[in-house]
DNA sequence: AATGAATGAGACTTCATTCAT
DNA sequence: CATGAATGAAGTCTCATTCAT
């Protein structure tokens, strides 16, 4: 094989493997990745079963593609979007209340990216594997970030463990509600979104600005 | 319906759905009850596939099981050494962290029938039905006393709010943890559990005793 | 046991019996016998499943009781309704008009029965036994004394080959209506049912009168 | 899309389904329809039950199957031995006779797919759809021919409800002995199958030249 | 290499029949 | 004896994966 040829090869393996992530996208935007074949799968991408197969070992191969379709949204969110301009001169919570709503707006347009990663985050943690755990370093350093921005308001003495925290909260608090909706937990609620938002945004601001406990 | 007769075939066909419901409860210790088949359920019951069918119309009505199986744990627990006792005069905080410690440790016993009932009252909101809402509801009246009980420490407005939230809180905070452990957004926690009930008790202190925030 | 006992038993016997054939009756009039099960028809009769074959070795023992019911539902219409004054002042073309509309009457009533029976006699031959023949045997020599009474009429030499198809046609052309109305070969019929009895009285009248042929 | 391909996939494909089919036709030789297991069929074509279930739907599907070999049949036979040469001069009865004989001898050999076609056309009729109407309303075409061709020997007025009628006995008269033979209400008939044929023939015969009855 | 036909294990479900109580 | 719970073979169908063309 001529060397001329690879850089050829090289592009219409990325393009199919390309037109198998698009299809694996809108599939996923209507139905549970185990609900989907990879028959379905080839079909959508206009490819053959077999031609999957070259692609991805199996379908267990699939769901770090998943992870990286997550990825991609958030960063290009995090690009655009969701770009957060923090006004330190506003304060902590003006800032939770900014970025709970910035997170929401993501959870309202990509929910069902986060709720696929999410399900197997769980359920094949093994093939998931650094993806995720790089994606929650990087959200707890911008945790870091913020609790440094507002460091006197925060009372929280562990830093360490503040930031970790915090990760946790903001990558929990709005997940239940924005991802299954009258679904589970959230169905004992009848506030509105925006009530919602500035909730979780307050419960954050009381997590950092409560100090800590001195008994028990 | 002559009587003599039938408490013995009722005895045995009671015996009979015990075995499989234990049967169950064995199998979603280890395993999504997705991955569970019918024969594999039979087996672990020590009878016939036949006889499952003759107990539950089919798969489906296996999903309600699950819940019964939650609700009976927590409904033991909470009449056995769940059962807090709230001593107004140490003050909310430490009313939370104790009601947090107390749910930690049903987590830490029964994740596994949280885990399988958070997912079907998901995957499957139609077979689950009051039942779900009715716990909820049940959570969201206790949230109201404890609001009342420490009425004037809590600083949030809307009392009805603030008990749905309370509810939501406390249903979602430590769940991510308790059932998922290593996986999804815990893996962002280093923290020991008993550090991580005391950050969820004052996060869920933290907003109760956050005053409405009057601009946006 | 006391012989006093065993006449109450042959009654209770025979009542079960009565209960399950009644209830057999009850189901053939909307489904057919395949997709009748035991427990269904244990449950109609207000029986167990055990009951049932105390009484039926096996399912295919049922078989014979639809030919016991079809048998029972004639003679009783026979006697009944269906009996036939025919007046050989007016002849054989009256006569056989008269017939068919009698044949008629029962199908529309019977109907159900008649369609068990007929698949039967064809699915599972062995089980029927001699029923179905001295049923036919019977029929043919009905048709014979209608031959002998309008003897001059008839044209036909062999007097019995045409009692048999007599009987054959009887028993085959107002069935495929009767029986299958939309279906089968009667879709091709758009004339009332009236016309179809006419017609096929006619066509029995027809074959009768018409001589032998003398040649091929 | 691409040719050069697709011919060979296309008639290996062609080849599967030719198989199935030829292992239904051979099925249908020594049972019904209904006791035919998929994997059977499977088996008897030398596929597995998973190629079964590419080509056909479910098992349902294979109901127009039979109606389709029916009419190659048919059509095959029509155009071969069965075709018939009708002689005006020899009269309406001689041309009977001859219909019928050529009848009898595809249900001589057919009677199977015959039996099969008729059970599906009554018991799910739905599934048939047009193709049975069809073919019966070609048969009525051409019995409206040869009632035109012997236009002066019929005496039946209603020219549309005699060529329905004569449809309906074509199909109906000879089908009872031709395909289920000892069984059924044939079992009345000692005659040997040339009596039969030419006493069918005399029906249809007698039918269309008994003139219309003017009473009742 | 690409295609999609074929494979075959395994899932759910039904029901005639048996048998413990 | 009656009851109806239990059995288990058999049927339909799915789909991840393999492989002939």
């Amino acid at each position: 094989m001529s060397q001329g040829v690879r850089p050829t090869q090289q592009a219409r393996s990325r393009e199919t493997r390309d037109k198998l992530v698009r299809a694996l996208d809108e599939k996923l935007r209507v139905k549970a990745f185990a609900d989907v074949s990879i028959a379905e799968l080839a079909e959508a991408a206009g490819l053959s079963v077999g031609a999957v197969y070259r692609r991805f070992e199996n379908k267990d191969a699939f769901i770090p593609v998943i992870f990286e379709l997550y990825r991609e949204r958030l960063e290009a969110f995090m690009a655009g979007e969701g770009r957060i301009e923090i006004e330190p001169a506003n304060g902590l919570r003006a800032a939770l209340h900014t970025a709970c709503r910035v997170a929401w707006s993501f959870l309202d347009k990509h929910g069902y990216l986060v709720r696929a990663t999410h399900i197997y985050s769980r359920l094949r943690p093994d093939l998931v594997g650094d993806d995720w755990e790089a994606m929650l370093d990087q959200a707890r350093q911008s945790a870091d970030q913020l609790l440094d921005l507002f460091g006197d308001e925060v009372k929280r003495q562990d830093r360490v463990e503040a930031a970790q925290m915090f990760t946790y909260l903001m990558n929990t608090l709005p997940i239940e509600r924005g991802i299954y909706r009258e679904e589970g937990a959230a169905v004992v609620l009848t506030i509105s979104d925006e009530q919602f938002v500035a909730a979780i945004a307050d419960t954050l601001y009381g997590y950092l600005v409560t100090p800590d406990r001195h008994d028990d």
